[in-house]
DNA sequence: AATATTTGACCAAC
DNA sequence: GTTGGTCAAATATT
């Protein structure tokens, strides 16, 4: 369950990342505009001047709670941490995160870190270089889509297994593109329902598709998407989750090594969601070795070309001011399918994936969170 | 008949 | 030995 484990901290971090942004826009309206946190007028200029120097230094206290959380949980990412982060100036010690062989342990290091490198061992029939992308789908109360609706997407895919996953309570589905024989499509992606949240859908895509995006059969294979994630016990009361309003968030590692949470149309609250897949944010604040049974997802990953059409229209690979842009792309070698798709992510170094850590904190200017 | 889904078995990776 | 991912035969659906 190591995977599961180090998914849930991933997004934790992100969690506490996007907490540190929050504590610092906050003071940065304190900053700007003093006057406009200030709860009634100030009885003298003493008291005004002290109630914001000591809500300043609040803030100030949150963030770097924020960020030492952040350190903690990345070194439990097995991210490489340089020795005193507090005297390293990481504008001219370019830090790189690096997926590496093992699925899902990000590192972060300098250019010249062999480290990812060493840990690279050759990849199994199992392992895949194909990109992995994961999409988080909530399926709301309201809408008129349906379920269906919620998880399907541009693809037509074609369901090929389906498995109790250990400690999960909803079994995931397998699915391949329907195309795979006829053009030969790699794409896959597997449905998990979030044992915290039901309404919570994990959709992981690996691989891109090679097929044509016009080719789907959006019909037929909505359904069946859907269904594998049922439990034979649920399967009786199909209305179980009413009808849907979706929201949705890309939690991926994407060609362009940038963790993207992407939610679709009006604020997404974030943290409930995050959430749901990291039982609550206390949870990674603790060296509890028992909070190893705290998620039931696996990793994260799926495939940026799949962004769905009632997704807000951008770029998968260019996150825009509509979502936190923080996607890690991971190569892994796939012989499995003898598939050698075209893949559009060429340039990262064969068992691990590269991006500059400070692209990963340029996200925090546009995210949509408003206090 | 063609295509999709279900599901137990198989197998590679730990 | 356990687990997750895939295969493939049986079954269901169109």
């Amino acid at each position: 369950m190591e995977e599961v484990k180090g998914f849930d901290r991933r997004v934790h971090l992100i969690n506490e990342l996007l907490q540190g942004m929050e504590f610092a826009k906050q003071l940065r309206n304190q900053i700007l505009n003093p006057t406009n946190n200030s709860c009634s007028s100030p009885s003298s200029n003493d008291d005004y001047n002290n109630d914001q120097v000591a809500l300043n230094n609040l803030l100030l206290e949150k963030m770097l709670s924020s960020f030492d959380k952040t350190i903690t949980i990345a070194k439990k990412l097995n991210i490489q941490i340089p020795q005193d982060p507090s005297t390293n100036n990481h504008n001219h010690n370019h830090s790189y995160a690096h997926f590496s062989e093992s699925p899902h342990s990000l590192t972060i290091s300098s250019p010249n870190s062999e480290t990812s490198r060493s840990n690279f061992s050759p990849s199994k029939k199992r392992k895949s270089m194909m990109p992995k992308w994961t999409k988080i789908v909530q399926i709301g109360n309201e809408g008129v889509k349906g379920l269906e609706g919620a998880l399907e997407d541009e693809y037509s895919w074609r369901k090929y297994g389906q498995k109790e996953i250990l400690g999960a309570r909803f079994p995931r589905g397998y699915y391949r593109c329907t195309h795979r024989r006829t053009k030969g499509c790699a794409a896959k992606k597997q449905v998990q329902r979030s044992d915290e949240d039901p309404s919570i859908y994990q959709i992981m895509y690996r691989g891109e598709h090679t097929c044509a995006k016009g080719a789907h059969l959006v019909q037929a294979q909505s359904k069946a998407q859907f269904q594998p994630i049922v439990p034979a016990q649920l399967k009786s009361e199909p209305q179980q989750i009413p009808s849907p309003n979706q929201n949705e968030i890309y939690v991926g590692l994407g060609p362009e090594g940038d963790l993207k949470v992407e939610p679709e149309q009006e604020p997404v609250n974030y943290a409930q969601i995050f959430r749901s897949f990291s039982f609550t944010s206390t949870h990674l604040q603790t060296d509890d070795p028992n909070e190893n049974d705290m998620l039931s997802f696996c990793p994260a990953f799926g495939s940026p070309t799949t962004s769905e059409s009632n997704y807000i229209p951008v770029s998968p690979y260019r996150p825009t001011d509509a979502h936190i842009g923080l996607t890690v792309q991971t190569s892994e070698t796939d012989n499995n399918e003898g598939v050698s798709g075209p893949n559009s992510v060429t340039n990262s170094p064969v068992g691990d994936f590269e991006f500059p850590i400070d692209d990963l904190l340029d996200f925090n200017c546009d995210f949509p969170f408003e206090l």
